[in-house]
DNA sequence: AGGTTAGTTGCAAATTTGCGCAAATGATCT
DNA sequence: AGATCATTTGCGCAAATTTGCAACTAACCT
């Protein structure tokens, strides 16, 4: 009753999707890129976080591999670009699934007095 | 500009959050807790993943410090309730603020061609 | 008080993660 | 081909995370 038309929150909830999220470095990236409204290749996105290049490529990697960014070659470098509406999209199905789950529901059944549902 | 209204994703966007759910056993039980109407106690929450009550115990430690759930003493057992709403909330303001982002801008200001200004 | 149940916390071992450096790869240009 | 620029990857190291066990606290119950 609690889930008949929204997917299980258990298939939604990825480990791999919040693990990229969870570290401030890459949340940094993640800002970087929301607020370029184009794809940036990596030395340009590693302007604004503290850290070595070379990190912060495989911190790209690790966002696309969550599929929170996409990469694209152009030439010699690749630009990376935040996959937002996705990300959007994810986020608010995985709110719809939780507020229709039955933690959040409007009213315990303990109230129930026998309403006609017997047989 | 591309933030008049909302609030920064920079604020809204809490390494500690996306961190408490990046992992596998602390996702379990946000799924046990997601299916329970009612709170339940750290023994009962454990009883859905193959870790020991001690370290369900932690999880869910770090699961309230970042706000996913709560907790409450009810004599000897203490009951942890996931707040369903609250997180919903959160990642619905975070997609919000995702699409409301440069990255997700409509029309690149490239293209603009002045339509409408002729005749 | 003493005993029992529920949960938390200290500790140590195994695993993972983030990091910089240096070497390797890929692509462009003389 | 050789030089150069952009990015990725191998490696080692330090710090953080996860986990089970055992000891501890808290709350109940004779």
């Amino acid at each position: 009753m609690t889930s008949c038309c929204l997917p299980s929150l258990d298939s939604l909830l990825d480990p791999e999707l919040f693990r990229a999220l969870g570290d401030p470095t890459r949340l940094t990236l993640v800002c970087r890129l929301a607020m370029a409204d184009d794809a940036l290749p990596v030395s340009e996105a590693a302007s604004c976080c503290g850290v070595h290049l070379s990190g912060v490529s495989r911190h790209l990697a690790q966002l696309k591999r969550a599929k929170v960014v996409t990469a694209e070659r152009h030439g010699r470098e690749v630009r990376y670009r935040l996959n937002g509406r996705l990300l959007a999209d994810t986020l608010r199905t995985v709110a719809d699934a939780l507020e229709s789950s039955a933690c959040c529901a409007p009213s315990p059944p303990e109230q129930n007095l026998e309403q006609g549902t017997s047989s």
